[in-house]
DNA sequence: TAAATGTTTCAAAAAGTTTTGAAAATTCAA
DNA sequence: TTGAATTTTCAAAACTTTTTGAAACATTTA
């Protein structure tokens, strides 16, 4: 497989791949870009590159600058602003966790927090089964958090180093 | 808060958050719906609760199922199909770890694997860049690979335990 | 300052996904 | 068997999300 080839396959499919996690398909593609290309980027070059418009460009750019996933590059003697990927991929997992918590695993918790304290004869079939799942799940949730928080703080040889040893 | 009320929070948040984890909001309402309720549904009971089609509810419980979410149960003396959940909620993850890491991870490391091959000497800059990042991704994919593996045969309690003792 | 270059915004169009509901298929009891 | 009850299918409609592109805004240079 070409070079040019094995780039165009890695885009798509990780564009693919975005989908499947809440992130849409230019925003994957343009991140995947920036991930095999060597050197920073223009707006133009991922315009072109990836056959898209201006704006749908520069709307995806600002969103994976928010992720924290790329950033903008200064380049002396160039009026145009350039755009590169953290290619350090475990920084990049680290970063989506830590978003993903912060937006979605949080809130879920605190609500279920208030479920948790719904009125009524806790010896009701109907109460009981309610709280005993929503128990449940805020027990495995407390856990999937403190696992995560320590996964963010970490670095990678302490991480793979404690899982080898875990998982062995 | 009532029992009621309650149980409408939870299923339309666990509704829209199903939506950031690639499953369609009325799977997850459906999903939430059985998990807590205290006796399992039948079609026309998730019907008239949620307020959806027949055949949206049709499609949806056999997509759960497919998933192994939900599972048929027969109640004597009745003609209807009745719908329940799996509670252990721990289950429900393992679940939904091993359906996805088959339909996502598993095709994206082959994916690498023959991207990795891409043809052209090492030395250039854009073939070296391009491989060392299809390389990092694949080493931290696979390391994530072998732990889902183990997660998916460990019981709670020792990976509870086991998160606990290198957590802590 | 004005012109040129570059970036951002956003309403409308396009594309993609989900939902509906009626018809077809299946199951079961008599 | 027949026919009533139930489940499944799927084309069309509704809804949601993404994309476009032209206009507005901002920054730099001369």
């Amino acid at each position: 497989m070409k070079l040019t080839e094995a780039k165009q396959q890695f885009i798509s499919s990780w564009g693919a791949f975005g989908t499947h996690w809440g992130i849409n398909r230019t925003m994957a593609q343009i991140h995947a870009l920036l991930l095999v290309s060597a050197d920073p980027l223009t707006q133009d070059d991922i315009m072109q590159d990836l056959t898209i418009s201006r704006g749908n460009t520069n709307m995806n750019i600002r969103e994976l600058i928010n992720w924290g996933l790329v950033d903008r590059v200064i380049v002396t003697g160039e009026r145009k602003e350039f755009f590169a990927a953290e290619k350090d991929i475990w920084k990049v997992v680290r970063q989506i966790v830590k978003e993903r918590k912060k937006r979605e695993l949080e809130p879920m918790l605190k609500l279920l927090d208030q479920l948790e304290e719904v009125e009524g004869d806790k010896r009701d079939k109907n109460i009981k089964s309610f709280v005993e799942t929503v128990t449940g799940i805020k027990r495995l949730g407390k856990q999937a958090d403190k696992t995560l928080d320590m996964m963010i703080r970490a670095d990678e040889n302490w991480f793979v180093g404690s899982l080898m040893k875990l998982f062995k």
